[in-house]
RNA sequence: GGGUCGGUGCCCGAGCGGACAAAGGGAGCAGACUGUAAAUCUGCCGGCUGACGCCUACGGGGGUUCGAAUCCCUCCCGGCCCA
């Protein structure tokens, strides 16, 4: 969506709608944005990121959203990877000092990196650069210079160092120097206003005090709310809860995933990871209110949006058509993945068990008792399914007898058509009859 | 080093000679409901056994007793207090 026509003023409005902080103030941002244009140059959005693991998710696919409606609407804007600072490791909220990362690591991270958030970013209009690139070459009296007019206490009134430093846990000088190393990309590539996630805040700030000890106008800083993960904790996503959606996850594990977030992250993840404006989402709440959207169907909306974003148009439709097959209208046979049985000839204990659908006999036991034991058939090409719930009793029983006594009646019973499953509670597994 | 309190099933935590596979809660699993949401209700939740029942378990080892998670001895480990 092109945004290049929106005055400074509906600028400023639109980012500030997306933002937790937007610091020093939305009118701020107008007046920078028109200063620019006034003087003639570009206004420089600013965006960075640590190659400190493989893999980006959509909690960082925020911030960067953001930016990319910076470059719509005709700023240049600049995607900082910071190989030199992910030596160090963002110290923001840690408890601990981190392991530092080798060369090696960084270097494959990094080459993953541009690839995986290109789906939300256009880098033909971007500058994308390494931190590197004149973070090697900054010079010890450079950086005293600098640091002389840092005061320690801006650093030393960080809960999470005061903390750290009070529970005996260790901060080191590089810690303390992580946020200037940062604050000098913002020098170096004159930034005018930079995105980040409202836990960089007080690193943003520092990069405002140090453009300013540098000469230049300090930077506008736009926070963004942090993205809570998938499963509803309240976490923020991130690869150690496991609670994050990859930017490079296939598209039924985007689409899946988004559908199995809680009711009441859905706005939050319009705001975040859509273009849904906020006419578009009072009107959602609107509806949401009066019944006439089920919050399923917004959600699906909501999945089918940002596997559409990540994946394209066709692998959406697909994963929301295989998401209906599987959950909706309960259509196994479409289902790829799932483990498969064909030995006809064991009982179905030990295939239970064989397929870890069980922790041992008693627990197949139980679920049996509990009728969580179904055999399912799917006639070929129809609609609907027969579920046959297998008792306590009939696990001894070879699984190819049940077949055919459950189905068939005759000897071949079991081999008409259509598909045979297994289904032990969720769990799914393919019978492979014989021919 | 002295004193003291404690170590129980995945976690928390009762039990303090038999009725203890061990209360209760949490987590987990299943069923109903359903939307791979939330909430709710119900059941299960050491292993083996189609059922009787058996085995293994209350920090380790030893003992007392017909019988111990419960009492005694000893060892190991943690908390707190004193030095």
């Amino acid at each position: 969506m092109d945004l290049s026509d929106l005055s400074p003023p509906e600028q400023a409005e639109l980012v500030a709608r997306r933002c937790q902080q937007l610091q020093p103030s939305p009118q701020d941002l107008a007046r920078r944005v028109e200063e620019a244009s006034r003087a003639g140059r570009a206004f420089v959005a600013k965006f960075g990121i640590d190659p400190t693991g493989a893999e980006v998710h959509l909690g960082h696919a925020v911030p960067m959203l953001l930016l990319s409606r910076f470059q719509r609407m005709g700023h240049r804007v600049v995607f900082i990877v910071g190989d030199v600072t992910a030596k160090i490791g963002d110290p923001s909220g840690r408890s601990e000092e981190r392991p530092a990362l080798s060369d090696a690591d960084i270097a494959r991270n990094l080459a993953t990196y541009k690839e995986q958030v290109a789906p939300f970013f256009d880098f033909s209009q971007a500058e994308f650069r390494h931190n590197g690139d004149w973070l090697r070459s900054v010079t010890l009296p450079r950086l005293i210079e600098i640091t002389a007019q840092v005061p320690l206490s801006m650093s030393l009134q960080r809960d999470d160092f005061r903390q750290r430093l009070s529970a005996g846990h260790g901060l080191s000088v590089a810690e303390l120097l992580y946020s200037v190393a940062m604050a000098i990309d913002s020098v170096e590539v004159r930034c005018d206003l930079e995105v980040g996630g409202i836990d960089q805040y007080l690193n943003m700030q520092m990069c405002r005090k140090v453009m300013e000890i540098c000469g230049l106008p300090p930077e506008l800083v736009a926070a963004v709310p942090l993205l809570e993960g998938t499963d509803g904790s309240g976490a923020k996503m991130s690869k150690s809860k496991g609670n994050y959606v990859a930017l490079t996850a296939a598209a039924t594990e985007v689409f899946g995933k988004l559908m199995s977030v809680p009711d009441r992250l859905v706005e939050p993840y319009f705001k975040a990871l859509t273009e849904w404006g906020d006419e578009e989402l009072e009107v959602t709440r609107q509806r949401l209110r009066d019944g006439s959207l089920h919050p399923m169907d917004l959600k699906k909306i909501l999945a089918a949006d940002v596997t559409a974003a990540l994946r394209g148009p066709d692998a959406a439709m697909k994963a929301r058509e295989e998401f209906a097959a599987h959950f909706s209208r309960r259509q196994f046979a479409s289902l790829d993945d799932l483990p498969v049985v064909s030995e006809m000839s064991t009982t179905l204990l030990a295939v239970v068990k064989a397929l870890g659908f069980a922790q041992s006999n008693g627990d197949a036991r139980r679920a049996a008792q509990q009728k969580a034991v179904r055999i399912v058939f799917e006639p070929r090409g129809a609609h609907g399914q027969q579920q046959s719930i297998v008792l306590p009793d009939e696990l001894h029983e070879p699984l190819g007898k049940l077949l055919s006594a459950k189905f068939g009646g005759q000897e071949a019973g079991y081999s008409q058509e259509g598909g045979y499953f297994l289904k032990v509670g969720r769990k799914l597994a393919r019978i492979a009859v014989p021919g």
